[in-house]
DNA sequence: GTGTATGCAAAGCCTTTGCAGCATG
DNA sequence: CATGCTGCAAAGGCTTTGCATACAC
């Protein structure tokens, strides 16, 4: 869960999932990149995004993208759920069934007062399947989403 | 639902919603803006998300934001959810009750293979409830996501 | 040593915005 | 005829990328 195999072991690459880890605060890209500054302050953003991205692929982070302009990103790789404020923006996670959520509403969700919802699925779609059928599946880890 | 209050009624803004109703394709804003310019071949995309962002503002049409860098509008604003294609990228609206497709996750879904979902939350958090509790709350279709 | 990863800066993309003229009510 | 809306183009914000250098193996 913690041993990933990369093609070199760097520093920053270290740190940078090190701390995304460490947070429950889904940071964006810029901000995990000020706090990853403070342990290595020459560390560009363009590092963090490669990095970002690499650890996506391999699925040691999760990229979540709501409805802002900046996409989040979460060291917690198990399947979960999100709750996003609406005034401040804070995201924080949600674990439990979301059948049970969905019945009511207008109840607790970790304090917050919950207005809606967004469900997205995603998969492959009936004629992606059919022109796929003799093909080589996609990995589901690389290049998905 | 077809009749709303705007402060002029433009023919390019008639012809935005009158398009993107029709569609149930998802467009982006600047796939709609070449399916308008058929119609008004002088129009701007910088009109095209004016409007776009008015209409989602009086509640005309739904800004969907995937896991893609740009965002996907809807001219259907009743409840419902979308399944993504990670293949192709398509769209398409989910109705029904998303408690039963959760059930099992293996199964059908507009003729889907699901591979997973998003599920993401939104409302007030605990802090803000608590700062807001004497203000005036924002209204609903106003700047809200 | 070899080739990957980094830092830096420039470019890319989607989206927003300033402005002067146009057209709606 | 007042002013909201448009087209145009430039700017903004987040993210990606090219390139020379640094560093992991």
């Amino acid at each position: 869960m913690t041993k990933h195999r990369f093609q070199r072991n760097t520093r920053q690459r270290e740190v940078i999932l090190g701390e995304l880890c460490k947070l429950t605060s889904h940071p964006t890209a810029v901000g995990l990149h000020e706090i990853v500054k403070q342990r290595l302050p020459k560390i560009s953003l363009g590092t963090v995004y490669r990095n970002l991205e690499l650890l996506r692929k391999m699925g040691a982070v999760r990229k979540l993208q709501f409805s802002e302009a900046e996409a989040r990103f979460d060291g917690n790789v198990e399947p979960h759920d999100h709750v996003r404020c609406i005034r401040c923006g804070r995201v924080d996670d949600v674990h439990g069934s979301p059948l049970e959520l969905s019945k009511d509403k207008d109840h607790d969700c970790r304090g917050y007062e919950i207005l809606g919802h967004r469900l997205e699925w995603f998969g492959v779609c009936p004629q992606c399947s059919q022109h796929d059928a003799g093909e080589e599946p996609t990995t589901s880890t690389d290049e998905q989403e």
